[in-house]
DNA sequence: TTGTAGGCGTTATCAA
DNA sequence: TTGATAACGCCTACAA
């Protein structure tokens, strides 16, 4: 008897509450108590349970716990990502950060559910193991999906939270307004002075994220609401993309316009192209850009844009989700979030003799100093 | 009883492979034999039990199998994040990508392990559940981290890898060859045309990455090879870094000159500070990254620089890894990655009389037509 | 305030 | 080839 017990506790790790009570010497369910905080432990069963933790090493069992409160505490953060995708990544990397960071204080896990998917109907997308076991509590979906998947994961899943998805109800669904968006960075080109106005974006394709559409919709309310009209092109935005033609560009990126960009990775192409052609964009030429990164945040803040922060988007989410799962009831309103506004410089007063051409960054705009 | 029976088969989902078992009318042990595509089991039996699996949607419980089995079948994939080390995510998140791709084949799932750390001993960032629960299976661990949180990691957890750290050992080791990488730029410069050499980066610096020792290193050598000298100086890299002195700028930024960039982000900057101080990168300048990103790779491709995909070096982790957690004697020999050069045309032939400086950029390099 | 007993759903070891 | 039984570690009734 004495040397089982002994023996047990000259390891130097403990693995279960049982063994933990044998080392202190008092049942397993009163220890599991001590942990539990429950207010019935004296305070100093609680302490001397509380040091043997420390003192062997003590860890819960997640799985047990898991099996018997048939709770996992953990939700999935999933996304697509086909290779030729990767601005999804980025900004569902985001994202994840976010939920993350709100999660774990109330002590959830972050699964990554990334879904590889090549077709649209991507029927074995969904066969991973989150799916096909009983585990997550719960899943941020973030970004688009085949309705099909859509229908699986809520299907499979008891919380569920769309963000910057096509799904868009009442209920559990996050979205930046993107209208709002397009809205505010044109009028910061009128104000600017620019006149002629051209989006830079895709318009009306197919298989298209809702965003460039809303975006676009704000754009051409605000302009329209300025008696204004909306030209526009696009640029080839991955590897396999068409280049762009010269004549094309010369024809938009001009003195006097003001270009709108769907996002930075086009405001980055224009702003490096224009300079290829002998432009430069920042004052006779305007360029805002409807969302921006974290990242060009960082290290590109000249850029003129609406900055709408994913990870906050993140933390929205799993505000929603941690709220439905604490609580059956809770009503948890889906919410549009609007970014806030970044002047930089590449959206500078229109000097109307075009002397602002010539040294078009301000001295002061954080980037050099003589 | 057989209401009982049917109730729960009315019932369209089904639990339990006890439930199941009720079900097609054999045995619960039958039924998970079967599920484990044990031998023993009868063709038709399995057939019988696969068809109610689907009929029914019963999915295993991952709780009871954890805890059975002792193995959670997951991994964790860590990294630090505080928020103004924004590349740190990026390129956690590409390996992250890797880890899941290739263990999701075997089965496991990632969990994202934020170190939200702002000192440097960090005591409570390893008090996340990850590391206070028995949870685990391994953890992959990316980019650098204090040395109590190494030390804690490899106690609390069976299988370590390091990825990128400054961890670095004969075993469960990834790194690329940084090194190599510097001495291959710098010989790509030289083979240009350049002979005066300014490495763009930090130097000697405190608390910096191994990396950054590594790549000046090997430009230094490469540089001797050919009797050249290395000059220096650095760019601020996020937004509460110091403006770049502009005079600093004109005097490194220069006709004859070849720049070595530690990443892309500064080659970024360099791009377009050039610009604004009227020198353009890629002909008379030369200019070539020891690093990119994926995001660079798609958005930038006229970046000369070497390439190591880090979703790569994620899937070597996850190989690593996985032999171990599979086979307790595997040797996981750690691994130098060596990345492929890219051409690109910020490192094009020094043109002696000074032509290329009009037109720098080639017709044919992919984003121009005319 | 503490202890005993039973079960969560799966897997492993028996026996049939 | 199948079935009964006993763990795995934790949590909740209920009893002391």
């Amino acid at each position: 008897m004495v040397d089982s017990l002994e023996q047990k506790t000259q390891g130097n790790h403990v693995r279960t509450q049982a063994e933990l009570a044998d080392a202190v010497g008092l049942s397993q369910v009163t220890v599991q108590r001590a942990l539990a905080n429950h207010p019935s432990v004296r305070d100093a069963t609680r302490r001397r349970v509380e040091e043997a933790v420390r003192k062997y090493g003590y860890r819960p069992n997640a799985a047990a716990r898991m099996m018997r409160t048939r709770k996992s505490k953990q939700i999935g953060v999933m996304f697509r990502n086909a290779l030729d995708r990767p601005l999804t990544n980025l900004s569902a990397f985001e994202v994840l950060l976010g939920v993350n960071q709100e999660l774990e204080k109330a002590g959830y896990l972050v699964n990554v559910v990334r879904i590889a998917d090549v077709d649209a109907e991507a029927t074995d997308a969904i066969e991973a193991r989150v799916f096909r076991e009983q585990l997550l509590d719960g899943i941020i979906a973030v970004g688009q999906f085949p309705e099909s998947i859509v229908e699986k994961v809520e299907d499979l899943l008891p919380h569920v939270v769309w963000v910057e998805s096509q799904v868009w109800r009442p209920r559990n669904c996050i979205r930046r307004d993107e209208v709002y968006h397009g809205h505010l960075v044109t009028n910061k080109l009128i104000e600017a002075g620019f006149k002629r106005l051209v989006w830079v974006g895709r318009v009306r394709e197919k298989s298209h994220h809702f965003s460039e559409d809303d975006r676009y919709l704000g754009v051409c309310q605000a302009a329209h609401e300025h008696g204004l009209a909306v030209e526009h092109f696009d640029l080839p935005v991955d590897l396999h993309g068409e280049p762009i033609d010269i004549k094309t560009l010369e024809k938009f990126v001009t003195p006097g316009t003001g270009l709108i960009t769907y996002d930075s990775v086009r405001a980055r192409e224009i702003s490096f192209l224009s300079h290829v052609i002998g432009r430069r964009i920042g004052a006779d030429i305007g360029m805002v850009s409807c969302e921006n990164t974290y990242i060009d945040a960082t290290s590109w803040p000249g850029l003129s844009c609406v900055h709408a922060d994913r990870f906050e988007m993140g933390v929205e989410a799993a505000k929603l989700i941690g709220a439905a799962m604490s609580d059956e009831d809770a009503p948890c309103v889906s919410k549009l979030i609007r970014g806030e506004w970044r002047a930089g410089y590449t959206c500078g007063a229109l000097s109307v003799d075009g002397e602002g051409g010539a040294s078009c960054i301000p001295p002061n705009c954080g980037l050099l100093s003589s």
